[in-house]
DNA sequence: CCCTCTTCGCGAACGGCGTTCGTGTTACGA
DNA sequence: TCGTAACACGAACGCCGTTCGCGAAGAGGG
């Protein structure tokens, strides 16, 4: 069951026809490989060449350029996500696991949710499956298509931005890590409370609760909203 | 007794006399030019100070490094947004006109939402003023401390988001966009049905609505969710 | 078995980046 | 007028993505 090539990757993938068909995973491979162990910064086009010992110049023949090796880096990612068999009943749960597995998925690749956001539409045949298993489970659910188009679109967004502001102080230390939240907390604690009455007054409130709640908590709001539109 | 100026100096004596003296304040408004008309993949130190008619060195002078100069630019803009004076009885309105400057701000400077995401949580001071109005308007409406704080983060973030997808495009001319999305409506249209059958099934409806569109239902998910959260 | 011809992998180079260093220049108090 | 502190900034370092063209490896003909 093939999906077709996208016509902005033709040229690329007719070259690759001509060679060992492996080659272009391997390469996305070693991307991804590289990717998990230093940040997205440190995946350029000489260091992956480095890792299978060649030069970057190779690359070009499997990939048009580095962007395209980082789309197929994330559909090879957004791969890991498993998709739940239908259950009308529970499509709720469903989807909220959807954007939760999203959101591990991306997070666990640390920068790649940038990539989501500077590319028009994720139409990688992984992406693809995602995006239709969590349109049939809103479409189980009795949900207009208008509704249910919008729908993936703002819960695709919400699980990308949360993951790309879970993954932006990747790199850093734990000690820096920490140090950057100490001063961070001691610059609000000095707000001048004439001028910000409720911030200075919410201070606690905006320190408590971990990422994992936040997220659940937009998430909650989101489905929430989708249970009283139709 | 003063004697003229030699020609051959002239032209550093008229440069100088001429040429504003550097200031943090004007490397930012120039860096703030430069994204506008060229985006910010064309804000590097170098052009700054080239605007500037000097070398990227004299700009360390004031600024730590490009990060901080982003940072910088950022809050530049998040001072665009004019705050609603208070009015409980409106809360949701004026949450979402919050959001929807927030958004027109972000996108009206291309590329500038990238930074929000980049930096651990916006601290100037305009950033501040507006977090305190946020916070304010849904305090008034009766909220909770908790559901303050997560809310705050939630709105901001999805702002951030859909102003980062919007200006996602930018330095592509009008008519390589034009390309870029028929390429994908073609794509989209020649999915294989029996793989995608959600997909391809709502394909009309994917394909319809504007970005306002997708970005107000999102937005009204998110202010209905909480007007039934306290 | 050798020689030509084609193919294509990849070293080297181009122009750009952020940042640093040390020198050149200015301005001002003494 | 001089000394010095503060500022300005050219040049250089080590990265980056991408392109070009050389040369080696392999195919095909003799």
């Amino acid at each position: 069951m093939s999906v077709p090539v996208p016509p902005w990757r033709q040229r690329a993938a007719r070259e690759r026809s001509v060679k060992q068909p492996l080659s272009l995973d391997l390469i996305v491979r070693t991307a991804l490989d590289l990717l998990d162990t230093e940040g997205l910064d440190a995946v350029s086009m000489r260091k992956v060449a480095q890792r299978l010992g060649t030069g970057a110049a190779s690359l070009y023949a499997y990939v048009r350029n580095k962007d395209e090796l980082l789309e197929l880096v994330l559909d090879l990612v957004i791969g890991e996500i498993t998709l739940p068999g239908p259950d009308p009943a529970k499509w709720q749960d469903q989807l909220k696991d959807l954007v939760r597995q999203q959101v591990a998925v991306l997070s666990a690749h640390p920068g790649i949710a940038q990539v989501v956001l500077r590319t028009p539409a994720p139409t990688g045949p992984n992406a693809l499956d995602v995006s239709e298993a969590m349109m049939a489970i809103l479409r189980a659910a009795g949900k207009s298509d208008r509704v249910v188009a919008f729908a993936v679109d703002v819960l695709a967004l919400y699980g990308t931005a949360v993951a790309m502001e879970r993954t932006a102080d990747f790199g850093l230390t734990e000690a820096e890590r920490h140090e950057r939240l100490t001063q961070v907390q001691q610059y609000f604690a000095e707000l001048p409370p004439d001028r910000f009455p409720t911030i200075t007054a919410l201070l606690p409130a905006l320190m408590s609760g971990t990422d994992e709640e936040r997220f659940e908590f937009g998430l909650s709001l989101l489905v929430q909203g989708l249970a009283t539109t139709n």
